[in-house]
DNA sequence: ACGCACGTTAACGCGAACGTGAGAATGCCG
DNA sequence: CGGCATTCTCACGTTCGCGTTAACGTGCGT
């Protein structure tokens, strides 16, 4: 997967693909949301397509959603860990601690769906007072111009 | 125990009604998101019913949907400008002015509306892929249990 | 009038999430 | 090889959204 050196981006180019500044990315991998990325010879941070992709998911979940750079490391980790047993499942040695691992992870995920459901039912009925306040504008914009239309005509 | 007039509730009331601290209250009062409420004459803070109302939207945006207390202001901000021009008609000179700030009201109110629209269509899509990665969750679990039983009987 | 809970402003502190150089090393082109 | 852009690692600075004393004033029951 992914051999092609030309599918590694140089931070520079990382930071302008996923509009997050070199700082970020660099504190990003810091504090652990992204797994250090490879290097070349000279020290040279080389960003894969998956780190891209992760980087992106972060922003979203971080200027879109609002939430704390802690909340997504908890909810990446979460979701790492399927991966990261089910790439490990050959040597299945002690499956209890890991089934009991992914049961935790199963509850994160599930509180993280549940937070998600009650934000969009509030931003639901956020949506609805907007639409109804452009509405009392429209009806006040016309009501305005009638009276001025008729004002006119006195 | 202060008895006050039914309406008004006093900074320590007010804080326990919404959830918000004593500081929060003057903070965002300080940084003009809730117009400064009544006073006695001691100076001791009256909040109305209408201070909480808007506390308790500010806290949703805050914390609920994350935004920014500058983004939270320019809504409310926006909000306010079709009440304070209605309770000022009366005095119509310059209506044309009023209609217009009326129509850039219109505008942020509509961007915000849009921006909420996005900001739900991509809720919704996470919120697929967790119900998603739920079930695989418990495909791996059940998929375990099922092995481990196997392996009890041989 | 006293006590005590409750409130006031002012000011410093703090963690999160970066911004902003400084100074040195690296990559690459001619 | 020189020269220049890019990146590296510290390390201090900044903004936001409050928390936390400190020092002092107010409301009110007794």
């Amino acid at each position: 997967m992914g051999r092609d050196p030309r599918e590694f981006l140089q931070i520079g180019d990382a930071s302008e693909r996923t509009g997050l500044t070199q700082r970020t990315l660099r504190y990003y991998e810091e504090k652990g949301l992204l797994r250090s990325p490879a290097r070349m010879e000279g020290g040279f941070r080389l960003y894969s397509g998956d780190d891209i992709d992760r980087l992106e998911r972060i922003k979203e979940l971080r200027e879109l959603l609002g939430f704390s750079l802690a909340d997504i490391k908890e909810m990446l980790d979460a979701e790492d860990v399927r991966l990261q047993i089910k790439s490990e499942w050959r040597k299945d040695a002690d499956a209890a601690e890991k089934a009991q691992k992914m049961r935790v992870a199963r509850e994160i995920t599930l509180q993280q769906l549940q937070l998600i459901d009650q934000k969009m039912a509030k931003m639901a009925t956020m949506r609805d007072q907007l639409a109804e306040r452009i509405a009392k504008y429209d009806a006040n914009l016309r009501q305005w111009s009638e009276e001025s239309a008729a004002r006119q005509h006195s």
